[in-house]
DNA sequence: TTCTAAATCAGAACGGCGTTCAGGCTTAGT
DNA sequence: ACTAAGCCTGAACGCCGTTCTGATTTAGAA
């Protein structure tokens, strides 16, 4: 890597990580190439030498934050002893949403409407991070698969259902798991999002104090209809003992 | 009501339809002071005798969208019998599934970022309609809360969680009622808006093509973390008689 | 080493936006 | 009939993304 390259990715790191401060410090408006520009001492046309477009660093930006996020969630996930399938999904739950609240930008800009006007490439803006999320969940839900199976049979699944490249990667990583856990793990994830998403919205806060608790509950919620609980996650190799 | 009056409320409807319309064709960035103006023959400044400000013209339309969700929502669960508790739920719940993706504009207004720059004023937008919503949650919540009950003590909440309004209200309309059948409700939202969400922002289309089953599958395990299901929704006068 | 082409930047320009302001015209109420 | 309020235009200010021209620098080939 010769000089040139070396300052272009200096300069492209600079742009984004003053994108990123502006991000949190005056929300999404505050995302423009003028203004970033106007504080690296160059004009707002300069940055087209580095991002096409605003979208393009907007997308950069998703990419960067989803990852960031991802790291964070395994990380606390990985924390826990790989038979506590419990607190492992308490952990990613939790680890959830505190990254959000820590977050609420990133939040936006991942899960929601970025900033203004900016529209999302074909296949989603962080396509790879996606998948990494929802394959962490995939990986909750086979772990918890033997306990959920017998109340999971509601509703009937098919590899139809989800995306080819999805039912590929899950069928390699997980052979034997049926669709109906792949369902479960995106509804993981929805039972998660949902009081989340409310609480960074600002819809919580105008009803409950709390919002920790309410979340806590739901996980704890989420863990009984999979037929896990504290007990179980303690007592791995006795499932189905209590109730 | 005078002549002046009556125009000056046909052209504030005038210009909340054309915004709607802008917000439906065109996105968030198409509702524009200066295009809702150049469509009506006016100046952009004109609009200014109407709505303070941009953000007021949002509010409204907040409001407005708001309002009209809770109408159908409550419409469609009011279609269902009194005494059939998982068909009202289950209303409601497809209810508010479809309105969002019908008005996919309308509920990114009302629980995303509405549109560039919009700062929400205190106690949120619509605080009425966020009430409508909340009460008529805990009204589904209150008449599951007898079947319920048992599982739903993980967690203790107390009244001083929530809001003293909200706590005034709901002890008011349901004496007896506990905060957990509260805290309840909200759940049951968030479950609700969690897979929505997640939809109406294209993170599911990317890995299921059938969401609505997904939906489906998430309403029925809330129906069984309730200890409702079809039987007893078909037979209220005997619950507890199946599984 | 010299030459050439690419990369990098500034600055002006275009059209868009929300908002403000001065001024003209119309209408309602006294 | 007069006055004050309401309504509206059009220009202006400062912001934005984006494009274009042109100057300067730099990397790599001859």
């Amino acid at each position: 890597m010769g000089r040139r390259a070396r300052l272009r990715a200096q300069t492209t790191a600079e742009i984004k990580a003053i994108a990123l401060k502006h991000l949190s410090e005056g929300g999404p408006d505050a995302v423009s190439l003028r203004a970033i520009g106007r504080e690296m001492g160059m004009s707002g046309s300069a940055i087209y030498s580095y991002f096409d477009t605003r979208d393009a660093l907007i997308t950069t930006l998703i990419n960067d934050i989803y990852t960031s996020l991802l790291d964070q969630v395994e990380t606390a996930r990985d924390a826990v002893a790989r038979d506590d399938i419990a607190g492992r999904i308490l952990a990613w739950g939790q680890a959830l949403r505190l990254w959000s609240l820590a977050n609420p930008e990133g939040f936006r800009l991942i899960y929601g409407d970025p900033v203004a006007g900016y529209h999302a490439p074909a296949g989603g803006p962080a396509p790879e991070a996606a998948k990494r999320a929802c394959l962490g969940l995939t990986e909750l839900a086979a772990a918890a698969w033997p306990y959920a199976e017998a109340t999971q049979a509601s509703t009937d699944h098919q590899w139809s259902d989800f995306s080819p490249g999805l039912a590929d990667i899950v069928r390699k990583h997980f052979p034997g798991l049926p669709p109906a856990a792949v369902a479960l793990a995106l509804r993981m994830w929805g039972r998660m999002h949902g009081l989340i998403s409310l609480e960074v919205y600002g819809h919580l806060a105008t009803q409950t104090g709390d919002p920790a608790k309410l979340y806590h509950a739901e996980l704890l919620d989420l863990l009984r209809s999979l037929e896990l609980d504290v007990e179980h996650a303690r007592h791995p190799e006795m499932p189905r003992t209590s109730t």
